[in-house]
RNA sequence: GACUUGGUAGCUCAGUUGGUAGAGCACCUCCCUUUUAAGGAGGUGGUCCUGGGUUCGAGCCCCAGCCAAGUCACCA
């Protein structure tokens, strides 16, 4: 890897600390008392204070300096002066230390006093300063002007996401949906708490991925040899311990889906789902929209958030819409009592796309999907799906057709989904076994009869409904963001490409090179026996001596070439 | 998977008809003791994404590829 100039001044300046005795990573507990935050939130003058971080910028006027430190709270600008730090005859820790060999980036703990310059900042006067960790990599250094606008902003997605610690070190609004994400987790933890539903880990690799309709990825256990999948959802295990007797059990769950990826879709994703016991969907229905009230509130402290174009309210209640009335109200065509036939009439002339494989549920759902779906801005939960599309959900219990089934729509999106479980194991057992008939049809999405989770319903399963949120999604409305991508830490990306550290023409003129005893030849000797043309060598040769692989030197008995 | 746009210094970006690769910030040297995006003077810094091709000559034109973003398709 060739380093820059910045780089390699940076690890000079880390030799020459060594060679003045100064540790730049010292292993020592650093003895913080308070952070910027702190500071200006409870600003007293001449208070003594020691805080760390890293050094983020800095404005040196000869025997004085301001700096700005930004440790995990924020920024605090900290003033140098050379007599406050240097009080003896040495200046060096001023003149040399401090201006010469700290860089930005550098993290560096400072003890010094509480005090308000001549235009009213409050700033911190360094008595001394220990540098705590060298950084041998610049930073960008994206800087606000006074009239807030951004200059050398580090925006590039591709190295945002790539290298997320130094996105994370410069945007502070980047910092902040993090933030925000964690607030949304301790939010539902807290609410979930509060009413006795109890958090549970169930396995990620599992025999047989169920709970969703969706690709899996697939593993190959040695010891076992067996494949094991990722887990596409957690919903049989979470039924599981309904069956074994738990009144109310969730789970934050990272779910791995090996399918494509765009701005809403990411590889590994997290869900949180929950399943109480001895209720149904209409009660879930009021329990999630008081959830997300409360988590709303919690993450931005108004029920109230900005989407784009959109202004979302999450105050409970939301309106509650049939898919049949949500067709009726955007089609004008009402399924109810309608035949295969007459609904894929009807998709026809609305312009859905269909085929023949297509059965009754589908169509619905399709009819949906295409002119429906983005139609509910404002939380709006849409009720009573067709029983095809829903194979672990109880049958309706007005309409065989039907399923006890609600999705949440939020700007035209799902984020969550909820049932009357099943909990009838020979209603399922056909369930699953319809699914196989999919699968055998083509379909690489349907699922997988799990024999254990029937015997696990056949002990008997209480009465229960069960509730998914796609917490990436929600976290995106409660943020602004409508990509994925910035609500992960660390989002999917393809490999990047290792640097060629050779040719291929390089590397073949190297190793005739090594090949030769001493590696030292004639280089026409070298040329031939390479067997390159006059271009190709050139360049070839070219490139190994500027990688300093190899040197050609001039003696009296003519052109040698030598492996270095 | 298709299409569109992009990839040039540590960061943000220019780069004319194909003719010696530029700016601001950062960095280095010197001066400067209460400043605040940017004090003054001077300087350093490049795999122009990669590989081919056309050409006397390619950052620029052509072909292929890599990576990213966006739109669509597919998919929860």
């Amino acid at each position: 890897m060739q380093l820059s100039e910045l780089e390699l001044i940076r690890r000079e300046k880390r030799t020459q600390l060594q060679n003045l005795g100064i540790n730049p990573y010292p292993a020592d507990l650093y003895p913080v008392t308070t952070t910027s935050e702190e500071i200006k939130q409870d600003f007293s003058e001449g208070k003594k204070v020691v805080i760390a971080g890293r050094l983020m910028s800095r404005r040196i006027q000869g025997k004085a300096s301001f700096a700005e430190l930004q440790d995990a709270k924020g920024r605090i600008q900290v003033y140098f002066n050379r007599d406050e730090i240097c009080t003896g005859e040495d200046k060096s820790k001023y003149n040399d230390i401090y201006k010469k060999l700290l860089d930005i980036g550098d993290f560096i703990g400072i003890e010094g006093e509480l005090f308000t310059t001549q235009v009213g900042e409050k700033t911190v006067l360094v008595k001394d300063f220990t540098l705590l960790s060298k950084a041998l990599k610049p930073l960008p250094q994206p800087r606000v002007d006074s009239e807030g606008k951004v200059h050398d902003a580090f925006t590039d997605p591709e190295q945002r996401y790539r290298q997320r610690y130094a996105d994370l070190v410069v945007n502070p609004h980047v910092k902040e949906v993090f933030i925000k994400r964690t607030k949304l987790f301790n939010a539902m933890r807290t609410f979930f708490n509060e009413r006795g539903y109890f958090e549970v880990e169930t396995p990620i690799l599992q025999p047989i991925p169920g709970g969703a309709a969706a690709r899996p990825f697939v593993t190959h256990h040695n010891s076992l040899d067996i494949p094991l999948y990722m887990r596409i959802a957690n919903e049989l295990y979470l039924k599981r311990l309904i069956v074994g007797g738990f009144d109310g059990v969730y789970e934050f769950s990272k779910n791995f889906r090996n399918e494509g990826m765009d701005r809403t879709h990411n590889p590994e994703f997290t869900a949180m789902e929950i399943y109480v016991a001895y209720k149904d969907y209409n009660w879930m229905m009021e329990f999630c929209e008081n959830l997300l009230e409360y988590c709303a509130k919690e993450v931005n402290g108004t029920t109230q958030a900005t989407f784009g174009e959109h202004t979302v309210d999450f105050k409970a209640p939301y309106p509650r819409v049939t898919m049949a009335q949500a067709i009726q109200k955007f089609t004008g065509f009402d399924i109810t009592d309608k035949t295969e036939e007459e609904i894929r009439t009807a998709a026809e002339n609305l312009g859905v796309a269909v085929d023949d494989t297509m059965g009754k549920g589908k169509l619905i759902d399709e009819i949906f999907g295409e002119k429906c779906e983005g139609n509910f801005i404002q939380p709006t939960f849409i009720t009573d799906y067709p029983k095809e599309m829903s194979p672990l959900c109880k049958e309706h219990r007005d309409n065989p057709e039907l399923t006890e089934r609600f999705e949440l729509m939020v700007c035209g999106k799902e984020i969550a989904n909820a049932y009357s479980e099943l909990n009838d194991p020979i209603d399922q057992r056909e369930r699953f076994e319809a699914q196989l008939k999919l699968a055998e049809k083509g379909d690489d999405e349907a699922m997988f009869i799990d024999h254990d989770f029937l015997r696990a319903l056949e002990y008997g399963m209480p009465p229960t409904s069960g509730m998914g949120i796609g917490m990436d999604r929600l976290i995106m409305y409660l943020t602004n963001n409508p990509s994925i991508q910035e609500v992960l830490f660390f989002p999917q990306m393809k490999p990047e490409k290792k640097a060629v550290a050779m040719t291929e023409e390089e590397k073949a003129v190297f190793k005739i090179l090594k090949a030769d005893t001493g590696d030292k030849m004639e280089l026409e000797v070298l040329k031939k026996s390479s067997g390159l043309s006059n271009k190709k060598w050139d360049k070839a040769i070219k490139g190994l001596t500027k990688n300093k692989l190899a040197k050609v030197e001039k003696t009296e008995d003519g052109l040698f070439v030598t492996a270095v």
